[in-house]
DNA sequence: TGCTAGCCTTGGAACGTTCCACAGACGGTA
DNA sequence: TACCGTCTGTGGAACGTTCCAAGGCTAGCA
C-alpha cells in the first residue's frame, strides 16, 4: 500500500507534461484539446489515480451539483420509494444526492441540514421534516428548498404533498359506507402533515355528519405511536369500530393493540392507514390505506428543485397529488350495533 | 428575501471589526480570546446569518470530520436500525454522517462511493455493499473503510459481521429438531454476504446428515427474490417442508409466494428468516428468524472506523458477533411425511 | 526603568481547483 | 508580405478557510 498523499491536478499535469489547466478541461471533459494531449493526460490520471477534489472545485465554482436530502424518519419504507423517485430523477438531471436523517428528532434534523448548508449544497430536499417551520424558511434563504408531505407556509419554499383532506375523506366515507359511524383517527402527533390529516378528518366527519363521533387519539407516525393511540381508543366505551391512523406504520402498530385486546380485524374493528407502503401491502398485513404516488413525489420533488437551481422558476409551487384509497382487508361492516345496549347501561349507572 | 451573496469569514471580521484569524478562532470555540471580542464576533455572525463554509475548511484542514455510509438496500429495515446505530456512535465521536445508496446495483454503488470519495470523506462505511470487492480495495487506498455484513478479504479493509455459519447451522438444527429433513434454502444471489450464507446451510446440513437433501433455490435480499425462490421450491416433488431464507425480506416473499400456493404455514411448510428486522416481529407476520444486533453493529462499524481515521490502529480488525436464533410461529412439525406417496408416483411414471 | 513571560491578535501563505485573458501556431486570404 | 481568425494551450488570480510565525500589550519583577 502506497502512503503518498493522494495526487493533485499538478502532480498529473507533471506526470503527463502539460498545464494544469488543460488537465481541468480534460477531466472535464472539454473539446478542443488535441487527441495527443488528452491521451497523456488521461494515462497519467489512470497511472496516479487522480481524483479531483470536489471541495476544491466547489470552492470555486461555487456550487457542487449536489443535492442535500434529510428524511425523517429511515425505517418508514414511504421514504425508502421517494428517495428511489429523487434518485432516478437526479441521475437524469446530473446532480448527485446525498442523504441524512434527523431520526424524527428536531434537533438532530436541525444538525442535519446545518452540516449539508455548511457543506454547500445547490438545494435542499426536506422529507417530512419534524424542525420548525422557521428553520425551513431559513434554510430556504440559502438554497432551493423543497418540502415534500406538509404545506409550506413560506414563500420561498417549494412543496409536494398529496391531499390530505381528500385522502382523509376518502377513507371516513368509505367506512361509512360499510356502515361505521364511531370511526376515530390516531393522528401523528407532531409529525409533518399530521395536522392536515387531522383537519381532514374532521372535515369529512362533519361532512358526513358525524360530528358527534368526531373522536381523536394522540399518536405519532410511528408503530409505537399507533400502538399507543389505538390502546387509548379500545378502552372507550363504546368503542369505535373503525380506526383510521396517520399512515401505515400507526396502522400496523393499531392492528397489533387490536389483537392483544382479543379483537379481530376485520370483524370487531377496521383500520385504515395512510400511504400505502410496502408494509401494507403485505399479504398478512393487507391493511386498507390510501395510495400516494411516492416515487413520483421524489421525482417530482427534485424536478421542482432543480427548476430552482438553474433559475428557470422563481415563483414558489406547491404541488398537491390525489390520492387514491386501497381497499384490503383490514376494513369490513362494523359488528351488529349495541348502541341499545350502551344506552341501557348509562341508564343503570 | 435578501439575495446578497452569502457573508464570508471577511465579512464577519470587518463587521466586527476584527481580523479573520479571529473569527476563526471564536468560530472554533477557541480560548484565549478576550470575552469583548467574542461576543462581538458571535453578534456580527449572527448579524450576518454567518455560516462557515465546510469546503474551504475541508480544504485547509484536509479532513472534513464526515464519514460517508452507502447501503446498498435503503427499503430494508435492517439498515434502518443499523445506520442509527451509526449515527448514535458519530455523535459521540463528533464526526458527521452522509447517507448514499445505489439500490443494490453495483454501478451506482459505484457513483456513491465516487461522489464520497471526490468529497474527501474522512472514512467510509459500506453496508452490505454489491460492488465489486476490487473497487472496495480501491476506496481503501484513500481512506479507511469498514464493511459492514460481507467478509472483507484485504487487510487494509475492517469488518464488521455476524456469524453466518453459526447463524445457518441454528437454523438448520431447529428445523431438524422439528423433524423437517427436506430443509431448502433461498439464497441472497449476489447480495453481500450472501455466498457466507449459503456455505453455511450447506455445512449445517452435512453436518446434520441431511447431504442429501441440500436444496437451494437461487434468490435476492428482496421480497421478489424471496417470492421467486419460494415459487421454485413449491414445484418441486416432493416440495421442501422448511424454507429458510437469506433474509427477512426473502422470507416475507417466500411466505406470500406459500399463501399463493394455497398451503399454510407452518402446518405445510416452515419459513425461516435472516436479520431479524422489524418486519418480523410485526404480529402478523411473527416470523422465526436469526437476530442480528443491528444497533450494535452500525455501533460497533462507527468506533472501527473512527480508530482507523484517528490513527489509534493499522491491523485489520474483522469483528464477528454471535447471532441467535428467534422463534415466533412460522416453523412447527413438519406435515405428515408423504414419503411413501413419493416413491409410489415415482414407480408410477 | 527595563526585561520577561504570558496573553491576545494579526497578516499572509497555504489548500486544489476553475476561470479568464492572453499567447503561439497555423493556415488562408488579400 | 502582412494580416486575420481559429484552434490549442498557458499562467496566474480567484474561491473561503486554517495555520503559522510573529507582533503588541500588560503585568510582574528586579
Amino acid at each position: 500500500m502506497t502512503s503518498e498523499k493522494r495526487p493533485t491536478i499538478d502532480d498529473v499535469a507533471r506526470h503527463a507534461g502539460v498545464s494544469k489547466s488543460l488537465v481541468s478541461l480534460v477531466t472535464r471533459g472539454a473539446e478542443h484539446v488535441s487527441p495527443k494531449r488528452r491521451a497523456a493526460v488521461l494515462r497519467a490520471v489512470g497511472e496516479l489515480g487522480y481524483r479531483p477534489n470536489a471541495m476544491a472545485q466547489g470552492l470555486v465554482q461555487k456550487r457542487t451539483r449536489i443535492v442535500g436530502v434529510l428524511v425523517s424518519d429511515l425505517s418508514n419504507p414511504f421514504f425508502a420509494d421517494v428517495i428511489a423517485g429523487l434518485q432516478a430523477q437526479a441521475r437524469v438531471e446530473g446532480y448527485r444526492v446525498l442523504l441524512n436523517t434527523g431520526d424524527r428528532i428536531a434537533e438532530f434534523e436541525d444538525d442535519a441540514v446545518e452540516t449539508l448548508l455548511q457543506l454547500r449544497v445547490d438545494g435542499l430536499i426536506l422529507g417530512s421534516p419534524a424542525m420548525e417551520s422557521a428553520l425551513v424558511v431559513r434554510a430556504s434563504r440559502e438554497v432551493p428548498v423543497v418540502v415534500i408531505g406538509r404545506p409550506a407556509r413560506a414563500t420561498s419554499v417549494d412543496s409536494v404533498a398529496d391531499d390530505d383532506a381528500a385522502g382523509a375523506l376518502a377513507v371516513v366515507q368509505h367506512c361509512a359506507a360499510l356502515g361505521h359511524r364511531r370511526i376515530a383517527h390516531i393522528d401523528g402527533g407532531e409529525g409533518a402533515g399530521a395536522t392536515e390529516r387531522r383537519a381532514g378528518y374532521e372535515a369529512a366527519m362533519r361532512k358526513l355528519r358525524l360530528s358527534a363521533e368526531i373522536n381523536i387519539a394522540r399518536g405519532a407516525y410511528t408503530e409505537a405511536g399507533g400502538h399507543q393511540g389505538a390502546r387509548e381508543l379500545l378502552d372507550q366505551k363504546p368503542r369505535p369500530t373503525a380506526i383510521f391512523a396517520a399512515n401505515d406504520l400507526a396502522a400496523i402498530g393499531a392492528l397489533n393493540a387490536i389483537e392483544e385486546h382479543g379483537l379481530r380485524v376485520p370483524e370487531d374493528v377496521s383500520v385504515v392507514g395512510y400511504d400505502n407502503t410496502s408494509l401494507a401491502a403485505m399479504r398478512h398485513v393487507s391493511l386498507t390505506t390510501v395510495h400516494q404516488p411516492k416515487h413520483d413525489i421524489g421525482q417530482m420533488a427534485m424536478e421542482l428543485l432543480v427548476e430552482r437551481m438553474e433559475g428557470a422558476r422563481v415563483k414558489p409551487r406547491r404541488v398537491v397529488l390525489a390520492p387514491t384509497l386501497v381497499v384490503r382487508t383490514t376494513t369490513g361492516p362494523p359488528p351488529p350495533d349495541r348502541e341499545k345496549h350502551r344506552k341501557a347501561a348509562r341508564v343503570r349507572r
